[in-house]
RNA sequence: GUCUCCAUAGCUCAGCUGGAUAGAGCACGGGCCUUCUAAGCUCGCGGUCGUAGGUUCGAAUCCUACUGGGGACGCCA
């Protein structure tokens, strides 16, 4: 539609600027009593030398078509208004057709693998994990929309000094009932038992290092401790991503690099790219810190390994694009990654991103596992489902399955609320705002789409794909928005962004409320049931944005 | 100290490839359920777009500096 009318504006300008070019310039008029498109001649004023506004009425004169139902001046700016009935005819008669395809772009035979959630082992799934976890979901589906195939990594933190800490408080303070019974809340207790002691005892932390040393050195009963701490944890997280609905195509953690990453250090000393200096092996780069490779004990680290995972990914997978969704704070770690990998004559690095996000803080501080200052995701999962259980006690009482809609609604509001806005914004961890279930929120969302499977219900919608012959003045801001649901895909996937789905869901949500509350859907007379198919595509696009974000659209609630 | 992210209504945020009267939600005050789920709709209240310069016909949006806050900065991840 904006293409047609870009090639009528070129021709009466005769030309003088390109289709392409009179496209870039149309843009969505700010209010709704302004049109459907606009078209602004303030660019046109330099080159005609005349006043906005005179071009704006001359050329307005030269534009008509059957699509266009009127043209308006209005200062500088053109105005269009579109012949309604047509469009809403094409748009209805497609999201019908393709159902939750609608939106969905071939498929390209190109992998993007998505590194996500990866939550530190033996230490609690906490709110920090949240982000990364719902924001890498998102942005996977997202990726599927757009028509690739999404790789679902989840980089376990099983690998590192802190195992070497663990091990040493198991062997000082652990109990192994109480452990068995209780994996992460007890391995949590003796960690920070020895964070405690460790800061007027040096000598644990020496103990820690050579524990992990002769972890990595394949000391048989470390790596048993290792084995059992690691698969008590996942057996854990599994519990929650089941709650939050999210699956993983890998979970090969750190430790799955650890015999991946000698070949990584020849090459480095190879490439001549490895330099001592105190002891440790680094790669010096040029306007950043080095990058730490070897300690000087000789044990590898964080960017050693993520090397490794790096040249193991490429080499497995051969992405298009691999996205990091790791907090803000690794900024730096990641652009001494890909730097490394550059000057290691890794080209494809470039197409590798960190899809950084703020922090979850707790009262306006970074939360610490060591100091065991952290929120637990499950207690707060747990809280808001039992919210929506209450709420759906004193709202409707008489729903069947109750425990499964007060889960999907729960677990929806608290992904919602995570995902509803920049990624970078910094979150101070609020339970009030997460349980909120009015307004802006993902039960906002999911309610408009139960209401709309009522009304189908109640109205006996007859599935059709003929095309509608009526539509309400009312629905036509419905029409439009059902007509953006690929820009904002696309959006959300280039600047990979999931709020767009989300502030999309939201807004069209919103326009059928309006439209509800103003129109008698069921009016029993022949106007309903085109008015049940265009309220049936808002829902079918709104199930699919909440699907997008990881979250379920309950039939009734 | 260096680098980086953030700064818009009392609170949480949209808007940021520069353009028409800066928009929502929450909170607060009114109105709307004998008829389709009131987890809704509606009216009102509420803004020096952190500060100061600059670029431009035009800046919340771009540039610079400053202020305030978060974070990172070699043997953690």
């Amino acid at each position: 539609m904006k293409k047609q009318l870009a090639v009528l504006v070129s021709a009466a300008l005769q030309n003088d600027l390109s289709v392409s070019e009179v496209t870039a310039l149309l843009e969505k008029p700010k209010y709704e009593h302004l049109g459907d498109i606009a078209f602004p001649c303030f660019t046109l004023a330099k080159k005609y030398k005349k006043a906005p506004t005179i071009i704006a009425e001359e050329l307005a004169q030269h534009i008509q078509a059957d699509f266009i139902k009127e043209v308006k001046v209005e200062g500088a700016y053109i105005n269009f208004y579109l012949q309604q009935l047509p469009i809403a005819q094409q748009i209805v008669t497609q999201i019908l057709a393709e159902q939750n395809n609608y939106g969905t772009r071939n498929a390209n035979n190109a992998t993007i693998a998505i590194d996500f959630s990866s939550p530190n082992i033996a230490k609690p799934f906490s709110m920090g994990h949240l982000r990364s976890t719902v924001i890498g979901n998102a942005l996977a589906n997202i990726a599927e929309k757009m028509g690739y195939h999404a790789e679902r990594i989840n980089h376990l933190g099983d690998w590192g000094t802190q195992f070497g800490k663990l091990i040493v408080a198991y062997k000082l303070w652990g109990n192994k009932e109480a452990i068995e019974a209780n994996p992460i809340a007890e391995l949590l207790k003796i960690y920070v038992r020895f964070h405690d002691e460790a800061e007027h005892n040096e000598a644990l932390n020496d103990e820690a290092r050579q524990a992990f040393k002769s972890l990595e050195d394949g000391d048989e009963e470390a790596l048993a401790l290792w084995q059992w701490f690691r698969e008590a944890s996942l057996q854990e997280f599994q519990s929650i991503y089941k709650l939050l609905g999210v699956g993983f195509d890998s979970y090969n953690g750190e430790a799955f690099y650890n015999d991946k990453m000698e070949r990584i250090v020849t090459e480095l000393e190879e490439k001549q790219l490895l330099v001592e200096s105190d002891g440790a092996m680094v790669v010096p780069l040029e306007d950043m810190p080095p990058c730490l490779i070897k300690k000087n004990d000789g044990a590898t680290l964080y960017a050693t390994r993520d090397l490794a995972a790096a040249v193991y990914r490429q080499e497995t997978y051969k992405p298009a694009k691999v996205f990091y969704v790791v907090g803000n704070e690794q900024s730096l770690h990641f652009k001494q990654l890909f730097t490394v990998l550059k000057k290691m004559g890794y080209h494809w690095a470039d197409n590798y991103q960190h899809i950084p996000f703020g922090l979850m803080l707790i009262g306006g501080k970074k939360m610490s596992t060591r100091k065991g200052k952290v929120v637990l995701l499950a207690d707060v999962l747990k809280e808001a489902m039992d919210a929506a259980l209450r709420n759906i006690e004193e709202k409707n009482p008489t729903l069947a399955n109750k425990e499964q809609v007060a889960k999907e609604v729960g677990i929806g509001a608290v992904i919602f609320n995570d995902l509803k806005n920049d990624r970078m914004h910094d979150i101070d961890f609020d339970i009030e705002q997460m349980v909120t279930f009015e307004g802006e929120t993902g039960p906002y969302v999911q309610y408009t789409y139960a209401r709309i499977q009522t009304l189908l219900k109640k109205g006996a919608y007859i599935a059709e794909e003929a095309p509608i012959t009526y539509l309400d003045e009312t629905a036509w801001p419905l029409i439009k928005q059902l007509q953006d649901f690929s820009d904002y895909i696309a959006k959300a996937f280039n600047d990979a962004d999931p709020s767009q789905i989300a502030k999309y869901s939201l807004q069209l949500a919103r326009s059928f409320n309006k439209y509800y509350a103003q129109t008698k859907m069921l009016s029993g007379d022949d106007l309903q049931q085109a008015r049940l198919a265009v309220v049936n595509c808002v829902a079918i696009v709104l199930q699919e944005g909440l699907r997008l974000l990881g979250i379920a659209s309950p039939e009734e609630m």
